[in-house]
Formats: structure tokens, C-alpha cells, sequence
RNA sequence: GGAGAGUUGGCUGAGUGGUCGAAAGCGCCUCCCUGCUAAGGAGGUAACUGGGCAACUGGUUCGAGGGUUCGAAUCCCUCACUCUCCGCCA
């Protein structure tokens, strides 16, 4: 959520901003909701103060006895007068705040200009693409299964044995052990959260869709993001805590409506996949520093496995809903020709924290937060990078030097 | 699943119809004292929000939502959550 201030002193400039992130912002539309909202509310407030008032002089004329039927007629007369104020105050700022839910974050100004994903700029590009593997990771092995998977769930899912389960565990700790070296403590969080945080983080109201619903208030969740930025929601922290890091390896359930026919071959787009994720609540004077530490965080992981990757940073047309600033980290796939989405890192700046409520205080006074988070690394596409670029061509894999210490072996036999 | 207890400020915790946004303690801030530290003393310190250039001045909030009442942290109803005991269970 924006800040409604700003929105109220600069609302030009703000449904600039927006336009730029592809947002048409109806700014007739909320000043004549927030034009009402505020002569509502001075009324309302009012008859609040006068109706406080008269009540204690109903009190003083009860205690020593004199007569209150008069004053007990023009109270209840302004209390008529009150109540249908409040009901249509009430009516408008539940528009408001639905008005404002909707709306997404103010791209930063660092962020590049552009419409579209064609328009992301490269900033970084590790690795020699060395693989000739024109064999994608179903061919390689049997022991990724998607049709034992359907027969269990149905389609976008996926079956691992043997080695490549294990495989992936290994990941998983790898990824986990490297991101506790940086600093990151690690959470096992429940992997349902209920609509307050769902809110908080921004999946809800607006995309629910997304989300897998377990019942009234519980989704299962898209992101580790959820649960582990919402540790602090509501909470007053410490600035001298800041920043507070914090990870933690779960699994991630999209419903991946609208996306018929997108990846539907393979672990690429799943409904169920593994992550862990990287998040850090920060002090708003240095949350893009914060961003560029998490970022080198995450690209550490690809680093130590020596696969091909690049670093976007994503124009402001293609940056999702809450973030102001996001670098997508892509691993090369081989049998693919192209590099694909790994990781997205993004500073959220002040966003989810007015949404979250999460805050520090200092003797100045009290200031929200900004979140950062990345995927440091979606397990589940590290996978198939893997065996992808690492495939010899006839019958192993070879494992990555930083993994052998989780796998216990240096190669994958295959049949 | 059964029975009971609870949810109050940054934290602990008192408060059963108006004098309560709320005692006390902790924490924090300012000052005093002290060679330093510790201890001690004085004062200050909830969040959100409206109006106003400002000084300032209103309103809301005691888990959430309804109700009773002139007036609700306090009484009634519904719901959520937490804890304890019993049952069941990985």
C-alpha cells in the first residue's frame, strides 16, 4: 500500500509514476471518494464530540436527581443523525481502502524505463555456456516422473526418485547452510497462512486466483515471502535490530491460472515446487543496499554450481505488483536455448510493511520498515539446470563440488 | 472431540457502567547526582487518524463483529485466537 498521503498532496504525480508500471490511476475517482470521506468525517467527529459531551451532563443531572427527559430527547434525536452518518462514512472508507489495496507500488525511480519484459536490461552475465545437451531433463532421466504424478494429482506435478530426490535435498541444504553462513537465520514456517497475511505481503486481495484455498481463511502458500515476512507484522522492532535477516525452505503451491499451455512439459512451471527464500526487513535508509547484498546472496548459489546465469533488472513495466525494484536472476537452460527465471529479488521499500504493519521507533518517532526478498534459490528449476548443463551426454551427471558434501558422490549414474 | 480460563499500551499487568486512554512495574527519552560504571532522584513516554500554515485542537481504538444504554474496557450475543485439564493421535 502507498502512502494515502501522498496520493492526497501529489496525485499527478503519483498516477505518473504508476502509468510508467502499466497502472491507470482513476485520481477523479479518489478525490471524490476521499472529498467525501473527509466532510463525513468532520461531521461524524462532531456529533461524536457533542454527543460525549451531552452525555455527561446527562450523568450530572442523573447524580443529583434532576429531570432527563428532555436532554434524553435531544440526545437520542443526534444519535439518529449520527448513526446514518456513520453508516455512510463507514460504506466510503471501506472503498477506499479496497481502492488502495488494489493499487500497486511506485516503481523506483533507479528502476529502468520500459513497457514490457523486452525491455529489462542485462546487467550481469556469469559462465561460459558450454553444454551442446539439446535433451531436456525428462529425456535425461526416468526418474523424474510427471505421469506417476498425474495418477497421484494431476498435471504440474512431479515425482523424484532415487538420486534426483536426493539430488535436490542436497540443494535444498546447500542453499540453506550458504544462506545461514551469510547472516540469514533460518524458520520453519507453517506452509498455510490466512488471509491477514496474505494481505500483508500483497497476494491478496488481488490475486487470489494464484493461490491454492484451503478453507474460509487459509491458502496454501505461493512463497516462503509469506510466512516469513509476516513474523513481524504488527511488531515494533528494534532499529538497532535492523536489518533482520531471516530464511527458510519450504514448499511453494501456485495455482498457475492463465498459464494453459505455458511449460506444461517438465518441472519448469509447477504446482508445487521447492524454495528457499531470502528476506530481509530493513531500515529505509539503506534498503537498496540491502537488495544488492541478497542479490549477491542468491547469485553466490549459482556461483558455487558454476552454471551460466544472467542478471536482469526489470523495467518498471514488468515489475510485479508490490515491488519498486526487482533484478531477476535467469540460469541458462540448454536444452532450451534460453535462460530462465531462477530467482527475483526485489525491494519492496515501504509497500508491504504499511500493509504488514511492521515498524521501528527511534525518539523521533515511528517509521515503517522496508522488505526485501529473493528466492536464494527456487530448488526445484536449480534441478533441472543441473542435470541439464551438467549432463555428459550418455549416461551421467555430473555433481557440482559444493554439493558433495550433501550428496556423497561426485556423479549421477543414469540408465 | 469434552470441560474450564483468558485476549488491555513497546512489554508485564490492574481495572465490573460516567471522574478510564486506562493504576503499578519494566523498558525507553530528558535532566540531576556520581571520578567512571552500577545504584539513586525529578520529569516525560500508546497507536491510528481528522481539522489547522502553525501554536493547537478534535475523533477512534482495551481480540473482531453485533447488541443493551443518554453513556461500555466493564453488561449480553456471535466469531477468531491463546492457554490449562481430559480424550485421541504422528
Amino acid at each position: 500500500m502507498i502512502d494515502i498521503k501522498k496520493l492526497r498532496d501529489n496525485p499527478e504525480l503519483v498516477k505518473q509514476a504508476l502509468r510508467k508500471r502499466g497502472y491507470d490511476l482513476d485520481v477523479s475517482l479518489f478525490s471524490r471518494l476521499d472529498g467525501s470521506r473527509k466532510s463525513l468525517q468532520v461531521d461524524v467527529e462532531n456529533l461524536q464530540a457533542e454527543r460525549k459531551k451531552l452525555s455527561a451532563e446527562f450523568g450530572k443531572l442523573k447524580s443529583s436527581g434532576d429531570p432527563t427527559d428532555e436532554l434524553k430527547k435531544i440526545i437520542n434525536s443526534k444519535n439518529d443523525k449520527l448513526s446514518s452518518k456513520e453508516d455512510e462514512l463507514q460504506i466510503i472508507i471501506s472503498q477506499i481502502d479496497s481502492f488502495m489495496l488494489d493499487m500497486p507500488n511506485i516503481p523506483d525511480d533507479s528502476s529502468p524505463e520500459g513497457s514490457d519484459e523486452s525491455e529489462n536490461v542485462v546487467i550481469k552475465k556469469y559462465g561460459k555456456i558450454i553444454s551442446t545437451n539439446k535433451l531436456d531433463h525428462l529425456e535425461i532421466t526416468a526418474d523424474i516422473d510427471t505421469d506417476l504424478a498425474s495418477k497421484l494429482a494431476g498435471s504440474r506435478f512431479s515425482v523424484l526418485k532415487g538420486d534426483i530426490a536426493k539430488l535436490q535435498r542436497s540443494l535444498i541444504s546447500f542453499m540453506l547452510d550458504n544462506a545461514i553462513k551469510n547472516g540469514y537465520e533460518e524458520y520453519y514456517v507453517p506452509f498455510m497462512a490466512n488471509t491477514d497475511s496474505l494481505i500483508g505481503t500483497g497476494q491478496l486481495p488481488k490475486f487470489e486466483q494464484d493461490l491454492f484455498k484451503a478453507n474460509e481463511n487459509l491458502y496454501l502458500i505461493p512463497t516462503a515471502e509469506v510466512p516469513l515476512t509476516n513474523l513481524f507484522r504488527d511488531e515494533f522492532l528494534n532499529e538497532d535490530d535492523l536489518p533482520i535477516k531471516v530464511t527458510s525452505h519450504t514448499p511453494c503451491f501456485r495455482s498457475e491460472a492463465g498459464s494453459y499451455g505455458k511449460d506444461t512439459k517438465g518441472l519448469i512451471r509447477q504446482h508445487q515446487f521447492e524454495k528457499i527464500e531470502l528476506v530481509q526487513i530493513t531500515h529505509p535508509d539503506n534498503s537498496m543496499t540491502c537488495l544488492n547484498e541478497l542479490l549477491s546472496n542468491a547469485c553466490q548459489i549459482l556461483d558455487a554450481l558454476k552454471l551460466p546465469y544472467q542478471v536482469i533488472e526489470l523495467c518498471k513495466g514488468d515489475l510485479g505488483f508490490s515491488s519498486a525494484k526487482t533484478f531477476d536472476i535467469e540460469v541458462w537452460m540448454p536444452s532450451q536455448n534460453k535462460y530462465r527465471e531462477i530467482s527475483s529479488c526485489s525491494n519492496f521499500t515501504d509497500f508491504q510493511a504499511r500493509r504488514a504493519n511492521i515498524k521501528f521507533k527511534n525518539k523521533d518517532g515511528n517509521y515503517y520498515v522496508h522488505t526485501i526478498n529473493g528466492s536464494g534459490l527456487a530448488a526445484g528449476r536449480c534441478l533441472i539446470a543441473l542435470l541439464e548443463n551438467n549432463y555428459n551426454g550418455s549416461d551421467s551427471i555430473k555433481v557440482p563440488s559444493c554439493l558433495i558434501q550433501y550428496f556423497g558422490s561426485d556423479t549421477i549414474k543414469i540408465n
